[in-house]
DNA sequence: AGCACGCCGACT
DNA sequence: GTCGGCGTGCTC
């Protein structure tokens, strides 16, 4: 049971603002919980805090100051205390910043705001009017629920007016009501399906997982199309038969939509809703709920795990693999590995779902720490696509063309039936270089050392690393020469005019990130495709994740040597998942579909692997690869980023990180580097970058903090460091 | 994060 | 002599 301070006592304060310590406090009048949002006294301001524990009393009692307040929201559980502590000792993150994580909700102390709401009253009109009529047909109809004036008036077809008219006679009731209310209970046996065999096992398991109110991971595989999302659900739908909350992290806003339109179907309500797209009233409202229990599920973007959850008994990962859910930016941490240590601490289960699970997870699955559930068939008559490679050195292909004519006619043949295929590319915008044939130039972004991109559909040179933007040149920026400048390389904006030009009677859809102004946008167009819209999809890799596109049964993958390439040592992992994926966008319903793989190297082990479908023969050899060079997960990395608008302070500082590394070879930990960090140069700061490579099992947190800490950052120096780094830049 | 204190260069 | 640059340190 959580503790109560008397007024007066003392009491250890955690601030969001970037101090290293707890600060005492007197607690307020009438006292407060240990947990309770605070506001309180510091210097000049008042700041946020949470009653963290008992003061120290270490601080001279005189110059002790009072909390100014107990704001009103639930006290943060234990549970989410001791989560942010352990989540900030592995990322070494500062307690502050951890706190920030978990109040991101504006308004979060403020008293319920109230809305006015009309409900049916007692009094008669004198007169019935028409309009009068329809605002109290409508009432009826809502059978005793409330409406605000707004949407009243909207639903009758009245005015304001009238609607202020009939209250003033009592006929309609005015009255006050919280505007943070309660999410719609959800009914765990609403909508549920009939399940294929291995679906049914897998459910049953998963049910038996989230009823054991104990602490659990499982890996759940299954092929795209097998019909994961609805043995999940099952899981949702026990824990809320335990009266527990469940969370699901889903990695892209965009596919939040359409994943609530199903858990609509499924549980007969929208559950919350938990991302930077929605809108700060909202935003309050769910912090609130799923501190009061009144949100039973969550569906939300990585930030939802620091959530206030009253009772959190489930947390999915879907896409488990997806590289979005390690934040690159500001407190670098991987949600997927947040949500295990969320679950051990609060004795929920973990689902990590995914057709191609990140090696981690596998490795994991091996060693026993999670249960591992396989769905092998496809949900109805769909099988897994053919898959084959297209030998490039064999195909007659031009430059600055990037189809080749066995590609070409087998999208021909796709087209003639009346079916979809689709050309996968996974690079945005026009033509990746801008160069100068006159004098050899490359355009580069003059804040970064990334080459600008061309977006000939915006007209303009694009930076894909710091969003820079300058319209094309129409003269060489290094030589004068004029209409030297060429496109070099294809994008996808680049394929889809290729495809323009070798089928003008089909119909393109070109689907990247960038063309779409907003997620309901690229929502849209994905349903128009999906109900045949379009003969040819041009994608990136936005076209992997998860969408149902019933008609397409060919993917040519335009260029599946990408990302094989490059120090990235999770390369070859990255190219398997994404190409599987996109293979298996290939006869998701009734027809076979058929995946080419252009590539220039049809004897490489991950292509092959791909193509042999031998998933567990590719772990295999990726896992003992790993192994071998002690590298995670059988080692352990930590990056540390130094960044600084002077080139020379950041290297002196990364050559004496490298030189002073005593506390690091204590644990057995290795230094690597400086090096200029693969883009060296972000938003006119250059950066540098040290590797610490450390065997499993070592304290590496409490070395890497020694060892950082004995180095004082002076003026625009930065330096971050990245406990597991994904993203080697 | 803010804000105050404090120690060295160009102004009335 | 003093106004102000931002480096350093403190906030219960």
């Amino acid at each position: 049971m959580d503790s109560f301070y008397d007024q007066g006592t003392l009491v250890a304060v955690l601030t969001t603002q970037p101090l290293d310590r707890l600060l005492d406090y007197r607690a307020p009048e009438g006292g407060c919980f240990q947990g309770a949002f605070v506001e309180v006294p510091l210097g000049p301001r008042k700041v946020l805090g949470v009653v963290w524990g008992p003061g120290k009393g270490d601080f001279d009692y005189a110059k002790v100051r009072s909390v100014i307040r107990v704001l009103d929201a639930v006290p943060m559980r234990d549970e989410l205390r001791s989560f942010l502590e352990r989540a900030g000792d592995y990322t070494l993150t500062p307690m502050p910043a951890m706190l920030r994580l978990a109040t991101r909700a504006p308004g979060l102390g403020e008293a319920p705001s109230m809305r006015r709401i009309y409900r049916l009253g007692e009094g008669e009109p004198s007169r019935l009017t028409d309009a009068r009529r329809r605002v109290l047909d409508v009432l009826r109809d809502m059978g005793g629920l409330a409406l605000t004036q707004g949407e009243l008036a909207e639903a009758a077809g009245v005015t304001p007016s009238v609607i202020k008219g009939l209250a003033k006679l009592g006929a309609v009731r005015e009255e006050d009501a919280p505007r943070d209310t309660p999410f719609p209970r959800l009914d765990a046996d609403y909508g549920g399906k009939d399940l294929a065999e291995d679906q049914a096992k897998a459910a049953e398991a998963l049910r038996a997982g989230a009823a054991s109110g104990r602490y659990g991971t499982v890996l759940l595989k299954g092929v795209t199309g097998s019909g994961k999302t609805e043995v999940y659900l099952e899981a949702v739908a026990e824990a809320l038969r335990q009266g527990r909350q469940a969370l699901v992290l889903l990695p892209e806003i965009a596919l939040t939509a359409e994943f609530l339109t199903r858990v609509e179907a499924r549980f007969g309500a929208k559950p919350a809703e938990w991302h930077s797209g929605v809108t700060v009233t909202e935003r309050r409202r769910v912090w609130k709920q799923v501190a009061q229990g009144g949100a039973q599920l969550v569906v939300g973007a990585r930030s939802s795990l620091f959530l206030p959850f009253s009772d959190l008994g489930l947390i999915v990962v879907d896409e488990e693999h997806d590289t979005s859910y390690k934040q690159d930016e500001g407190v670098l941490y991987n949600a997927r590995d947040m949500a295990v240590l969320r679950a051990s601490i609060c004795s929920a289960q973990v689902v990590l779902a995914s057709a191609t699970p990140s090696l981690e997870s596998w490795a994991n699955a091996d060693a026993g720490k999670y249960t591992r559930l396989d769905l092998t068939s496809r949900f109805g008559a769909a099988v897994l696509p053919e898959m084959r490679s297209l030998d490039m050195r064999g195909e007659d292909l031009p430059s600055n063309r990037w189809v080749s004519p066995t590609l070409q006619a087998a999208v021909r043949a796709r087209i003639a039936k009346g079916e979809q295929a689709m050309l996968f590319l996974n690079r945005r915008g026009y033509a990746p270089v801008t160069i100068c044939r006159a004098c050899g130039h490359q355009i580069g972004c003059p804040h970064c050392d990334a080459r600008m991109v061309e977006h000939r559909f915006l007209q303009r040179l694009v930076c894909h690393q710091c969003g820079e933007t300058i319209p094309k040149p129409e003269t060489c920026p290094s030589c004068g020469a004029e209409d030297k400048l060429a496109a070099v390389g294809p994008g996808v904006e680049r394929l889809a005019e290729e495809a323009a030009a070798l089928f003008p009677e089909a119909r393109l859809a070109v689907l990247s990130s960038d063309l779409f102004g907003s997620a309901r946008a690229l929502k849209e167009e994905i349903v128009r495709i999906a109900e045949g819209g379009a003969d040819i999809v041009i994608g990136t890799q936005l076209v992997a994740k998860g969408h149902n596109f019933p008609l397409l049964t060919l993917v040519g993958v335009i260029d599946a040597d990408l990302g094989l390439q490059g120090s990235d040592l999770r390369a070859a992992e990255r190219t398997f998942q994404l190409m599987r994926q996109v293979a298996g966008r290939a006869g998701r319903a009734e027809k076979p579909g058929v995946a080419l793989l252009q590539t220039y190297q049809p004897e490489h082990p991950v292509i092959r692997a791909i193509l042999s479908g031998d998933e567990e023969g590719f772990w295999k050899a990726e896992a003992e690869e790993r192994r071998a060079a002690g590298m995670p997960p059988y080692g352990r990395l930590a990056g540390v980023i130094l960044s600084s608008t002077d080139v020379q302070e950041v290297f002196d500082l990364g050559n004496a990180m490298a030189r002073q590394d005593a506390a690091l070879r204590r644990v057995g930990a290795q230094v690597y580097g400086p090096a200029p960090a693969p883009i060296a140069r972000v938003r006119g700061r250059h950066r540098v970058r040290l590797l610490v490579k450390a065997p499993k099992g070592v304290a590496l947190q409490p070395a890497l903090a020694e060892w950082a800490g004995q180095f004082r950052l002076k003026g625009e120096l930065r330096m971050a460091i990245d406990i597991d780094p994904q993203n080697f830049f």
